[in-house]
DNA sequence: TATATTTGCAACCGAATAGTTTCATAATTA
DNA sequence: TAATTATGAAACTATTCGGTTGCAAATATA
């Protein structure tokens, strides 16, 4: 069973669940509203949402609430990372080049 | 057929294969060279990655290059942001905490 | 206490995934 | 021209995935 963040969200559902829960917790029943899926189905996304600590529990009574973690996030935010490095080069340099052809025309 | 960008992450191989690629453009066989699984294999990922946009073909005679585009790396990038605003706002809520236990001290 | 509610788990199913081997095509080289 | 090299496509396979239905456990309410 392979259960990495990335595979995680590679999920439309498990996505939107992040963004759902990222603006307030919520309760299973309360998830599986928004979507057309039945409630058992959304349990096993937050069951492997949970596996991979992006989200967290808090049982109240026999209700269970459901939250984002922020710091596991930051994860996949830490891999995009490098690539950012690149589009920030590419675009520093292309201010060179612009830069360079403005000093040219005058 | 699904093919969006966070899918083709989601596989290991896939997210080496865009590490490798984006420091220098690399043909099949020589980024092939890097894993255990067969050329073909690659080839099947390369294609993955071709269709959802998140590499471009070169072509040189025989050899194909393959570079990544950069671009659609961003489409992650905004995915993430929306958490992002959360977690600084996060820490600065966090900021504001030590500051006030600061004061309190004095 | 009996009933309703909230939830997770197990078993099953069809589709997708990642890998393999085999083969075809096009370009280079001997 | 013949052999070699680089590549992608097709067919097949085992495994995983996302969904379903049915069931059990725990808590709340009548």
């Amino acid at each position: 069973m392979r259960r990495d963040i990335f595979q995680a969200i590679a999920d439309p559902t498990r996505r939107a669940i992040l963004v759902l829960i990222a603006v307030q917790t919520m309760t299973p029943n309360a998830i599986a509203e928004n979507f057309n899926s039945t409630r058992q189905a959304v349990s096993k996304h937050l069951r492997i949402l949970t596996e991979c600590e992006l989200v967290k529990q808090e049982q109240k009574g026999r209700e269970i609430y459901y939250s984002i973690e922020i710091d596991k996030m930051k994860e996949i935010d830490k891999w995009i990372e490098q690539f950012r490095k690149i589009w920030e080069t590419r675009f520093n340099q292309l201010d060179d080049v612009l830069s360079t052809l403005k000093k040219k025309k005058k």
